[in-house]
DNA sequence: TATTAAATTGTCATATTTGACAATAAATCC
DNA sequence: GGATTTATTGTCAAATATGACAATTTAATA
C-alpha cells in the first residue's frame, strides 16, 4: 500500500536532464541547482530520488555508456557480410548520425575522467571494446592486411572521428567533417593496396 | 622611488602555477585558493598582481598560445628544406617530445572554449594556423598533391596527433602511440603514390 | 631619518553549492 | 475514514569561491 512510486520516471527525467546539462555546461558545470531546474524539480526530489552527486554521476556515465553500446551494436548488427569497412565510414563521417550533445556528453566524461579512477577504468574498457569491434570489422574485409597495419588504421579511423568531438568545442565540425571524412578512405585504400583479397 | 615591484616575476610565477593546476584539476578545478597555494602565495597577492579570475584565464591563453606558437616555430625553422613531412612525424609522434602537461592545459582549454566566446575564437585561429602550416609542409614534398588530398592528410595527421591528446585522461597514450604514428605514415604513403615527384 | 611606493597580511561580506532533515501533501489499501 | 507510504516543499547549516578593502610591513630614495 503507500503512495505508488515514481521513482523510476524520476530518475529518467532527472538523468536526461543531467545529460542536456551536462552537453551544456560539462560535468563540473552541471550543480544540482541547474539539473533540478533543467528537468522541472525542486533540488531536494534530485536529491531524493537518485541521491548525492557521486550516485548522480555514477547512474549518468551508466547510462551513456550503455546508450552508446546499444546503438553501435545496433549499427554492428547492420553491417553487410561484405564491405562493412565503407558502411563503417557512412556510419562515422556522415553529417546526419552526428549527434553534437552526444559529442558533448562523451568529451566531458573523457575529460572527467582524468580525475575519476572509477570512471577512468570503465571509459578505457568502453574505449577499448570500440577500437576492437573496429578492427574485427576491418579483418573482415582485409582479410590478408596485418595485425599491424589493422591495428594502426582502426585507431586512425577512431581518431579522425573523435577528433571531430574533441574540436567539437571550437564549432569547426563542419569545416573538418569532410577532410576526415576523406583521410578516412585514404587509410582503408592502404589496407586494400597491402591486401591480396576481397578489398572493395 | 619606493619599493621596487615584483610584477613581472610574481605574474610569472602565478601564471605557472595556473598552469600547473589546469593540467591537474582543469579551468574549473582551478580555484584562486589552489593557484595561490600551488604559487605559495596568498589569494590576495594573486588578485593584486594579476587581477580577477577573467583576467587571470587570459593571461593564461595568452600564455599557453604564444609559447605553443614559439615553439613551433622553432620547429618549422629546423625543417629540413626537403622531406620535411618525415621529420614532422617525428616530432608529433615521438615519446621524447610528449608534454603531459600541455597535453591536459591544451585540453582544458578547448573544453573551455566551449561557452567562451572569446577563448573560442582564438583557438580557432590557432588550430587553423597549426592545421595550415602542416598542408604547407606537405605541399612542399608533394607538389604535384590536390589541395583536397593535402588537407585530408593534413587534418588527418592532425587528428592522430591531437587524439592523443585527447585521450591523454584515459591514460592510453603508450598504447596508441605506435598506431597513431603507423596511421601517420600510411597517410603520407597515401600522397607519395599519387604525387608524380619527390615524394620520399 | 623621513618619505614614498609597493608588497604583504588580514578581514569582512556575499554568493554558490551541497547535505541534512523537518513538515506537509497526496495517493493507495484496509 | 484511518493507516501507511511516498512525493513534495521548505528551511537551516556547513563548506567553498570570490570580491573588496583596510592595515601593516618592507625596501628603495632624498
Amino acid at each position: 500500500m503507500g503512495r505508488p512510486s515514481k521513482k523510476e520516471e524520476r530518475t529518467e527525467e532527472i538523468l536526461n536532464a543531467f545529460y542536456r546539462c551536462v552537453a551544456r555546461f560539462g560535468l563540473e558545470g552541471s550543480t544540482l541547482e541547474r539539473i533540478a531546474e533543467e528537468s522541472g524539480l525542486k533540488r531536494s526530489l534530485v536529491r531524493h530520488f537518485v541521491g548525492n552527486r557521486e550516485e548522480l554521476t555514477g547512474l549518468l556515465v551508466d547510462r551513456v555508456l550503455q546508450q552508446s553500446d546499444e546503438q553501435w551494436s545496433a549499427f554492428m548488427a547492420m553491417l553487410p557480410a561484405q564491405n562493412g569497412s565503407h558502411f563503417l565510414l557512412d556510419g562515422l563521417f556522415s553529417d546526419q548520425h552526428s549527434d553534437p550533445e552526444f559529442v558533448m556528453v562523451i568529451e566531458s566524461l573523457i575529460f572527467a575522467a582524468g580525475r575519476d579512477d572509477d570512471m577512468r577504468k570503465r571509459m578505457q574498457v568502453w574505449m577499448q571494446s570500440f577500437t576492437n569491434d573496429v578492427a574485427v570489422i576491418l579483418q573482415k574485409d582485409y582479410p590478408d592486411a596485418t595485425t599491424e597495419s589493422i591495428a594502426a588504421v582502426s585507431y586512425g579511423l577512431i581518431s579522425l572521428y573523435f577528433n571531430l568531438d574533441s574540436l567539437a568545442p571550437l564549432g569547426m565540425n563542419q569545416q573538418y567533417r569532410q577532410p576526415a571524412r576523406t583521410a578516412a578512405e585514404y587509410l582503408l585504400q592502404t589496407l586494400e593496396s597491402a591486401s591480396s583479397g576481397k578489398g572493395a
